[in-house]
DNA sequence: CATATATTTCGTTGTATGGCGAATTATAGG
DNA sequence: CCTATAATTCGCCATACAACGAAATATATG
């Protein structure tokens, strides 16, 4: 129960939603989400290490960037269930379809130039 | 984003996923669910009406007794998945095998023996 | 109609949580 | 090395929320 209610928590604020609606399909470092939601670093932090505690996300160090992706692999089927439930019945919403916008233009340019904007 | 907000907000509390499993495959009467989680009845009722927000739940009514039972019917897809999975994922639980055991033997007497008790 | 029972509503209280900035850690590059 | 950048950790504050008891609202029954 405690595993399963990690994972109802971490989806219980709609930032962590758009978190995982934004890494469908595909990987993001954490300044390209700090971008997206416009939140203080310390914020979307905290965010990814709980939807990470949750499964729902795993991470990838690559120098000085920490890349997060849906955790699709190793995955109890709690989680992978999850995350078929969340992404099917967000995929629409107005706020994530704004998200991927963004998402186009901040994927648009190179790390090196997105971080440091 | 608003109504599926409402549904994760609704998962993310133990009491209340409980209740869930509770009602998996039949209805209850708020007495019946507050003997069950042993919360004080205006407590129980919040969660209810939280759960039923979220159209978790529908509700009859019948004299005295309010019943609650799964939204199976009248429900959104978002609904219906939330409570496949929530079932799914936690039928196992030794909590709500727990609660599962209580109910027999609250579901064993009658509603007005078992209301006043 | 008065009383008892089931449920809900309301107000209060303690705890949990999201947000931020400051300090810390890790890594790249001069 | 020393500095700059990415990310995390920590401490603080405001708000959200679960829990309760008391009061209000049905509804059955004497």
């Amino acid at each position: 129960m405690l595993s399963f209610m990690n994972i109802t928590k971490a989806l219980a604020d709609e930032n962590r939603v758009r978190i995982l609606a934004a890494l469908n399909g595909r990987e993001l470092c954490v300044c390209q989400i700090i971008d997206l939601l416009q939140l203080a670093p310390s914020t979307v932090s905290k965010h990814l290490s709980i939807l990470r505690q949750a499964r729902l996300l795993e991470a990838r160090k690559n120098g000085r960037w920490m890349f997060y992706r849906l955790n699709e692999h190793d995955s109890p089927t709690a989680v992978s269930e999850a995350l078929d439930w969340v992404i099917d019945s967000v995929e629409n919403d107005p706020v994530v379809r704004r998200d991927a916008e963004r998402l186009r233009e901040i994927l648009s340019l190179p790390l090196e130039t997105r971080c440091s904007a």
